[in-house]
DNA sequence: ATTAACCCTATCGGTTTAATAGGAATTACA
DNA sequence: TGTAATTCCTATTAAACCGATAGGGTTAAT
């Protein structure tokens, strides 16, 4: 399941996109327009923003920005940072391994092969979808 | 994340794929083999059996056993079973859809056209997979 | 009768998720 | 210079879910 976090993420990342002029954009209006609890999406941006994607203007008139092309914005990067990893298992994840307690053997185990399958075919969903393509009509 | 659940309910139909004679597999042989809680392997398998993929003999010298043959045991019902919808949001599953509040139009809601890549992506790989290539070598 | 196995219900501790609270720091602007 | 608007920071919480365990009931082979 995607969490909320991530949803909403995407959906602030898509409407800064969508709207950005050369004013940041801010919390409050993103929170209205989009039905997220502000609270919740400050801290979101604020992932977004520590991770690179986003910049920030402090006090009144501030808000966020993107940092990117919106086509420079890749979703493999935001749902990592987002969601954690792409993987539905750390045994065949690229970025955030680990082995299995149980398994002697990775490449017997009929769970590891078919995770494999999912893992790669999601990747290249995502590596070639760009924030551009959701804000994009 | 794949579930626990998940992960050792294919284990234990691979298992089964592939040790099956004529006896029915015991419990605690999948548990000790696959290093699988027997309690929690125990009621892994009580809902296998109620979806109908295992039959089960009571008593000394009982078990589970397939009911069909792995090559007519898709992915796609047994994740459903096991892990619940394929779909990574409840407004793309094909089996278990559900509206999300928020979004006013899925069609406008730049989340809802990624999880629509995603999962069919994901479908794709499910569709095409049976136990049989599971408990193949 | 005894034993081996599945079957059923309940519970529990731990973790994660989603959200809230309260204020501190910063900036625009009158 | 003061006030309002806004991001920033830390802490807390309620609920849900997950993985596992407990304890026995039922069934069937020998």
């Amino acid at each position: 399941m995607l969490s909320k976090k991530t949803k909403y993420g995407l959906k602030a990342l898509t409407y800064i996109a969508r709207v950005e002029g050369d004013a940041p954009v801010q919390v409050s209006e993103i929170a209205a327009s989009e039905k997220i609890p502000q609270k919740f999406l400050e801290s979101i941006l604020t992932s977004l923003r520590k991770s690179g994607f986003l910049g920030s203007k402090k006090g009144k008139h501030g808000g966020y920005y993107l940092r990117k092309d919106p086509s420079e914005i890749l979703m493999t990067e935001v749902m990592r940072i987002l969601e954690g990893p792409i993987a539905m298992v750390p045994c065949v994840s690229l970025n955030f391994y680990e082995k299995c307690d149980d398994c002697p053997d990775e490449n017997e185990c009929s769970v590891h092969k078919l995770m494999i399958q999912v893992r790669d075919s999601t990747l290249n969903v995502f590596r070639n979808t760009t924030l551009a393509d959701l804000s994009g009509s």
